[in-house]
DNA sequence: TGTACATCAGTGAACGCGCGTTCACTGATGTAC
DNA sequence: TGTACATCAGTGAACGCGCGTTCACTGATGTAC
């Protein structure tokens, strides 16, 4: 057996130190991929702009799937908590107004570059089946609450019932998501008041 | 003055067989894209699978952009044409159902390759806005079309009321290319029905 | 309290690879006189 | 009908660049006795 030097275990960056580096490689790494993009996150632009070297980086995340990977799943861990800190309030009063939800989702898609990065990360899934499942698991938490909001509304509906609302939900969020951007199409006040109107109709009873 | 080889100019392959060379260039760009993705879209791979010489193809398109520039424009335009032919059919018989329409949409989506493109799409439209300014005309002339259709079921209907229901039924179609395609979630058939029935009443007067 | 040792954190240089691009060149085809 | 010449079509080799990855190495920190 050759004695080289060990292969960083799975443990690289477990202690404080290396936990609070880890937490700023990837924060680093976020910024780059909001602001210029999935083939901006090169490691060599990742340890740079840390002020790391190249192979330190590569102590923390030996391939460069790995930091992509640790990157995405964070950040949709963090969507999906403000996901639901709007649909269910930590307050406790009423539960919000459909029309008022929708504007609010809305309003969270305002930052042109979020949806840059969800239309790479879209892409991403078409080609790495590890991301696609990221991804799919994603959307069925987001899902999952969107029907738990549904079920506020109009606790007698089934349950498949608002599973298919929940569906066509997220489906026509993510759409406008794209279509708000100006990545392809340009707003217009009266779309987004169909918009709105559309899909609140999904969450709750018609009247 | 150097006496250079001068660049090639604008009118390379305008000639009979140059305009072939140039079509058969072009599908098998369009074969990759549609196969194997964007990344795998370089000049090197179009140029082999063509059986052509990196420098020829280089000829026809002096940069990759302008490679891909062609691609996405014939594709695009292709599927317009697609979409004017479901919406109004030839044979010149009454206008076809709003949820007849909504699942044949739906069925030309069926190919994931597809679905993969057009997130590519999208991706790209966020980094380059030559491609971003492609993608809105091609999304424009696609609200086009269904807000017409909209017409002839609605005669009615101001035109800014029939512009804002194109906008949202293509945001939700779009949404549903994504999620339908195993990219982003799988399909359901409660949510399949659920989906036609919200795209369907965008369409045509909620009875 | 000291010491030996394992592990963690960080450095520095080099590797091969595929990429888009450049460029000088040759052979085929059309066209004017 | 022939010939000169411009343009079109196609070749081949090399360029520099940035990339992810590999790897041997050093210094800092924790821990067992």
């Amino acid at each position: 057996m050759s004695d080289r030097t060990p292969a960083p275990g799975p443990r690289a960056g477990s202690t404080g130190k290396g936990s609070r580096r880890r937490t700023v490689l990837l924060d680093t790494a976020e910024r780059i991929l909001w602001e210029s993009g999935y083939a901006a996150l090169t490691l060599r632009a990742v340890a740079s702009t840390a002020g790391v070297r190249l192979g330190h980086l590569q102590y923390y995340f030996p391939a460069r799937a790995d930091l992509v990977a640790a990157v995405l799943r964070r950040s949709l861990d963090r969507s999906l908590e403000r996901l639901a800190s709007l649909l269910a309030p930590a307050d406790a009063g009423p539960p919000p107004d459909p029309a008022d939800l929708v504007r609010a989702l809305l309003a969270e898609q305002d930052d042109p570059h979020l949806v840059r990065v969800y239309a790479e990360l879209w892409a991403l899934a078409g080609r790495d089946e590890d991301v696609a499942a990221v991804v799919r698991g994603f959307y069925r938490d987001y899902r999952t609450h969107v029907a738990a909001f549904i079920r506020t509304r109009e606790p007698g509906l089934p349950e498949e019932a608002r599973a298919a609302r929940a569906g066509v939900f997220t489906m026509l969020l993510e759409g406008a998501a794209l279509f708000r951007s100006g990545l392809a199409a340009h707003r217009s006040e009266a779309t987004d008041a169909e918009l709105v109107a559309t899909a609140a109709a999904l969450l709750g009873p018609v009247p």
